[in-house]
DNA sequence: ATCAAACTAGACTGTCCAGTTTAATTTAGT
DNA sequence: ACTAAATTAAACTGGACAGTCTAGTTTGAT
């Protein structure tokens, strides 16, 4: 076999990246082909030669998203009190949700859950599923280190998380004109915090 | 002035309904005039003779949504314990959140936040505005009555309906092939209001 | 140097759809 | 009964867009 020429692999970044961009920014219906090939700096051919069709670009556009999740570090190894942990693991978490990044394909996907079910699904593990497993860890920690009385880390993993986002991710969500401040935040998420470990405690 | 003849008002209802029925089943830009018209058992003349274009027909579909949530109560006037009286509230929100209609409209508020930001808006002020204003006057109730320690009745009511939340919704919303069962929801609203309480016990 | 395959530019097809127009029909208030 | 406005049905306009096609250009492996 010869003359084998291989795709250029930098057209295929060059045509994820804007689609990832385009598609996030502005829905799946809204974006189209043309766009994407003009963003991309790439001929409309190219990108159906890399990718079949729309779907399937989309599909690896989003599956190239859940991949990058990964680079969030949430574990907090530190000999502090667990409300300091937490705290600090609430603004981390709070800070991530509340990204352009997350909030735009955390929207994407539930939206199109319907029509693109395997693409929710692997949002769902590679985003909530993943934060949850590494927080019920971290509880499973407080509770044999006896800092706190958990029996079942999962679900106070949940509590936590669920606790976090409160009014501002609400709000970020659905882009209200009144935002909460950063001191409202702050006041919030301490008397979430502090019941927590008062409910949770020994 | 004589030949005034109105609009049918039984017509204006038969197209906001099936309007209704398709933009949340469907979503925006997946709905056309054509189909909303077919559905109402009228001309698609009619359809832009009672509602201006399409952006003023959504917008009074989801306005009439939105009204519809009134009739959501969420008022427990019982003697009973708080943890009893939480827990009823949990389930009823919790069945409240899950529901086909709420479940869409929330997801079509979100996603369209950006092009229609006063109907996001509107959702989020007779939705979860509303609901965290009542839960968080109970709250109050818990503290003047001394059963709870409540300074913060607003945090205590954003706190309350997040835990409830947890993992169900966020399944049911992704539409995950794997859902929660019963008995896991009921396991976890008891755990969380458990927590809850001791952490707001006196 | 050759050649097959990648790539480009742009025209083209077919479809879908918001919104308009037209001409005929029905309805209700006077 | 008269008449203006509501309603209908269907054709039409114009634009957007997914996907194809064509013809020419570049590129890299042999």
């Amino acid at each position: 076999m010869v003359n084998v020429r291989s795709k250029s692999e930098s057209k295929r970044k060059q045509i994820l990246d804007a689609a990832t961009m385009l598609f996030t920014e502005q829905g799946y219906s809204a974006t189209s082909m043309d766009l994407i090939a003009k963003n991309a700096n790439v001929s409309k051919q190219t990108v159906y030669s890399h990718f079949g069709n729309k779907d399937e670009l989309f599909a690896a556009s989003i599956k190239q998203k859940c991949d990058s999740y990964h680079m969030t570090e949430f574990s907090v190894t530190s000999t502090s009190e667990p409300a300091e942990i937490l705290l600090i693991l609430a603004k981390r978490f709070l800070a991530m949700l509340t990204s352009k990044e997350a909030l735009a394909i955390h929207k994407i996907c539930a939206y199109e859950s319907k029509s693109h079910p395997q693409l929710s699904e692997l949002f769902y593990q590679e985003g909530p599923e993943r934060i949850t497993d590494e927080v019920a860890k971290l509880m499973a920690e407080f509770h044999d280190k006896q800092q706190l009385n958990i029996p079942e880390p999962k679900f106070a993993a949940l509590q936590f998380l669920n606790l976090t986002k409160g009014e501002c991710w609400m709000r970020v969500e659905f882009n209200t004109k009144k935002q909460i401040s950063e001191a409202e935040v702050d006041s919030y998420l301490k008397s979430s915090i502090a019941m927590f470990i008062k409910g949770y405690s020994l």
